[in-house]
DNA sequence: CCCAAGAGAGAAAACGTTTACTCGACCATT
DNA sequence: AATGGTCGAGTAAACGTTTTCTCTCTTGGG
């Protein structure tokens, strides 16, 4: 029914042209009265008129607004991220499309032809699929499209920003700290290695093993999916007839770190006093559940907050002063790691 | 530096007007020649055309976009139903801008404002603060913007859509179930009775006590924040010398029957030997973790995404046959309630 | 008193589409 | 042979802004 208020609307009410309603309204530098000006400002406030986006990006070519793309908002480090990203967003005045795609090449491609049609400011991308890359990326980069990673690195895209966490680091915090307990055997289940942030815990800890003079046993070194399940799984294998003895045992994240604290429960062992346990995530969970793991946090939020206004500073044409931002790992030592 | 491709440009490469062009891009009814069609798309292909959205909106007044206001992400209910929300908007063609607003009624306000100057089709509000009524919806109602709430009655828009929690048959359900366990003496910790679903879990409660011919203690009965530690508070109220004594508690929601849980244990009882305890909202952790409370599942993804079928229905005019859906709920016996 | 400069404001083009209207060509019907 | 219908395609207006250019009026300095 109602028809929204346009500028002409105004500029009839007030008697002026549209020109001149339009530099009050984006308080442009000069050319109106000052007179004029609060006349003008008065009918917009009376009549509440706001100024229709689409008609202004049109025009201007800048639309205010980001895409951003992940695997899936329901993954607590995701949604941690996104409301990261949502805040400096509404801070600085842009909107935010949310986008997931399960890690899913097809949905990954989709959502970049989406967000370029909507004509997005910038893209802010993460993804648990690092084994392909997705040409569209070159695309954007040609259009000059910012675009900012999180987590993931683009060998064919050097130079595009991205926020990184220290997976190496944290791997190196916490295996340093299980040692410093005293344990020397201890077994390690990885993430699966075709990703990124899997490989490099994984070389955290061999590398702080070897630096520390501690051989790794192959044998007590397997891989998981991230999964509970596999947590699990690694437990059986890891306990199987002519395995090495282990007192502590890192997971490449908290949820294969409690499917193996299972497993290790039902298997009549005790957490942590016949065997430590430690994990990777911070998964946060009220402070009464139990177990307890001792466990690596990844700043999501963070992550998400200054991938986002890195992108705003490219977005605005500011020199960035680092292209990639890298965040420490801290320990959450939650008592699952005994003295030996 | 590459300008994008606009419909000129197809026009041009294929020596036609910019209308025809378009006719095929919207596979237009009739008007245009096979070989034409043919042509063009081949051209379209090739250089890889996509309309501008931007521009598409301009003249159909329609942006295929709605806005998800929520007060947190972060909060696994909402990530929940954003990703319900999510997944219908992109089987539609859709795209959604999500909005924080932590509850705050000035958030929502801004909010509200900054979807309606981008021209979204549709909008999609939760909130958890149903103290205030935003006048902004009225606004939106006079636009005929469709609006569908997602857990939010709003006594001045009767006939607005919207999507509902059975609060009142979930308490009821759960408040059944432990009576039938042989309960009599109920203790209940209710969420701020300030909220719409508060006040129904209550109600659901009590109706429920009294339809078995139960009466409810009125000591027996506090009111909590939804927050871990007003669980804890009230068992401390609820021990207090003088109280009756109680055999079970239902808590508002799962985070109170934690805090509940914690002050229990802390004072000597056991749960749920000495008392039983149960929740509501089904917080789904790994199953690994203890305590297990029993407990009432809100189906967030479910909610997300009928909403926005009903509201996407809205947008194409179609006739709704029900305006407000209400889910009902499942209990989740998880061996926290005991016979007696 | 004249002129230049500057301030205030409007006209119109542009952004990339969709769509109502128009027009010509061709063919079939009377 | 004239009429009319259909098909294919183009023209131009429109959407709601921003912005460049232009114009007029005022003002102040010489």
């Amino acid at each position: 029914m109602a028809e929204p208020i346009t500028i002409k609307d105004i500029a009839n009410l007030c008697g002026v042209s549209i020109a001149t309603v339009s530099r009050v309204v984006n308080n442009s530098p000069k050319g109106v009265g000052e007179k004029t000006v609060e006349r003008i400002r008065k009918v917009i406030e009376e009549v509440g008129y706001r100024p229709n986006r689409l008609a202004q990006s049109m025009i201007t070519k800048v639309t205010h607004t980001i895409g951003l793309v992940i695997p899936d908002v329901r993954n607590p480090f995701f949604s941690e991220l996104v409301r990261g990203v949502e805040d400096v967003c509404n801070e600085n005045g842009y909107s935010c499309f949310l986008c997931n795609t399960d890690g899913k090449l097809d949905k990954e491609n989709e959502y970049i032809d989406i967000l370029r049609d909507r004509v997005v400011d910038g893209l802010l991308f993460t993804t648990q699929n690092d084994k392909e890359f997705n040409p569209a990326f070159l695309d954007f980069h040609k259009n000059r499209t910012p675009l900012c990673f999180i987590e993931r690195y683009v060998d064919e895209l050097p130079e595009t920003p991205g926020v990184f966490f220290d997976n190496e680091g944290g791997a190196a915090l916490l295996t340093q700290f299980v040692l410093d307990k005293g344990h020397r055997h201890i077994a390690f289940v990885s993430g699966p290695l075709s990703t990124m942030n899997a490989r490099m815990r994984k070389s955290g800890f061999m590398a702080t093993m070897q630096n520390n003079g501690v051989e790794v046993d192959d044998r007590l070194v397997v891989e998981g999916n991230y999964k509970l399940d596999s947590g699990y799984a690694a437990v059986d294998q890891l306990l199987a007839p002519g395995k090495p003895k282990f007192t502590a045992l890192i997971a490449g994240n908290d949820l294969m770190a409690l499917g193996a604290y299972q497993a290790l429960v039902e298997r009549g062992y005790e957490v942590p006093n016949d065997i430590s346990i430690a994990g990777f995530d911070n998964i946060t969970y009220p402070a009464v559940f139990r177990p307890l793991i001792t466990t690596i946090e990844i700043p999501g939020y963070k992550l998400g907050s200054c991938g986002t206004q890195m992108l705003i500073a490219q977005m605005k044409g500011q020199p960035l002063a680092v292209t990639r931002q890298v965040f420490a790992a801290a320990l959450r030592d939650k008592g699952s790691i005994i003295q030996i």
